[in-house]
DNA sequence: GACTCGTGGTG
DNA sequence: TCACCAAGAGT
């Protein structure tokens, strides 16, 4: 303890030690943190590989829709090195219907690095995770506190949110990113000398975990919150207008045309572009997706389908909403005679085994339209 | 710094 | 309905 702090102690003697934040945060933590798979029960450490595929499963997604996929991940790759030894084509069947999808090439791509380079064993520093694919800013500091118990402060958007409302930062996001930075790490407990744990990885959960159930984007719970008492927005009664960010533009609606072609039990194929959008993912034939295009423009651009006769239009539209654009296909289908071959880059694979596929869900709209 | 990149849930 | 949001990263 440096002389001035212990000066301050003697100075403030009936300060509760409880009263401060950090100490309440964890308190509450303690009480009500939520029982996630990839959690360590209390007291135990947690695996470095678990909480590195949850946290990266969790970029942008939410608990709900990760859970299913994690249990399904560790159970058929228990370890990093498991994991290595896969092949792409597998993780991104496994990936398909969770979204953004480079983040499962990423992901590949971080265990064949671990496994090979760094013999199976996650870096435990920021600066070593940072380094590998796929882990940025956040997560390099997510997993830093929370498996390598490294006094960090990951922020990420609860706790963004939890921070620009205790404060009121009247600064706008992006740019208040680094002033949130600072004032999440004073919510960090105070690190002991000697052997006492910091506990960032739990304090780090614990804002999200507060901004997950209690500190929620619309209609807050402000009176079950620990740290009520101090909230400056709270207590200005405008929590939900934190935090501040400037509205952001809908994309336009792009229209396209997808083509179903079966043969027999099977359906027709290809796998998309290894980057950009649903990058390496499995797709029917189909036209560009643009803006302003109409549906007969779309129609023509299916070349290599042209011999095809029988062309029937599916009623109605598919839509779809990605992040930056709204998207409507309309649908043909065709049947294709016994052994009609495959146009270059294109293949049959069996409907009964399409569950097994990369399919992203905006093509599982689309055959369940075609088909269903 | 501004775009790109999925999907499902929410009020 | 529809805009917003979710344990962000890469370019």
């Amino acid at each position: 303890m440096s002389p001035k702090s212990a000066l301050k102690a003697k100075s403030e003697p009936t300060l509760p030690v409880a009263s401060s934040r950090p100490t309440l945060l964890l308190a509450w933590y303690d009480r009500h943190r939520r029982r996630l798979p990839w959690r360590a029960a209390p007291g135990e450490a947690s695996d470095p590989y678990r909480v590195w595929l949850s946290e990266i499963m969790l970029q942008q997604t939410t608990v709900k829709a990760v859970g299913p996929y994690f249990e399904k991940f560790v159970a058929r790759w228990p370890d990093v090195s498991a994991l290595g030894r896969a092949s792409l084509d597998n993780v991104l069947r496994m990936w398909a219907g969770l979204g953004y999808y480079s983040r499962a090439r990423n992901l590949y791509a971080c265990a064949v690095a671990v496994t090979r380079e760094h013999g199976g064993i996650f870096p435990d520093t920021e600066e070593g995770l940072r380094a590998l694919p796929g882990i940025g800013p956040y997560t390099a500091a997510a997993i830093a506190a929370i498996a390598f118990d490294r006094r960090t402060m990951p922020v990420d958007g609860n706790i963004e949110r939890v921070v620009s409302r205790l404060f009121a930062v009247e600064e706008e996001l992006p740019q208040a990113k680094p002033v949130i930075q600072q004032l999440a790490a004073t919510l960090l407990a105070d690190s002991r000398a000697g052997d006492e744990k910091s506990r960032a990885g739990d304090s780090a959960q614990a804002l999200m975990d507060l901004g997950a159930s209690i500190c929620t984007p619309k209609k807050p719970a402000c009176s079950l919150c620990p740290l009520n008492e101090d909230c400056v927005a709270g207590a200005q009664g405008t929590p939900e207008t934190f935090p501040r960010k400037a509205p952001k533009k809908s994309g336009t609606l792009r229209r396209g045309a997808a083509f179903v072609v079966t043969r027999g039990d099977e359906l027709l194929v290809r796998s998309r572009p290894e980057r950009g959008l649903l990058g390496g993912m499995t797709e029917v034939p189909g036209s560009d997706w643009l803006a302003g295009q109409e549906d007969s423009t779309a129609k023509q651009q299916a070349p290599e389908l042209k011999g095809l006769p029988h062309w029937q239009r599916k009623v109605g539209v598919v839509t779809h909403v990605f992040t930056h654009f709204p998207l409507e296909l309309v649908v043909y289908t065709a049947k294709a005679a016994a052994r009609t071959r495959a146009p270059a880059g294109m293949r049959w694979v069996p409907i009964a085994t399409l569950a097994d596929e990369a399919l992203p869900n905006v093509m599982r709209k689309v055959i369940a339209h075609a088909l269903g």
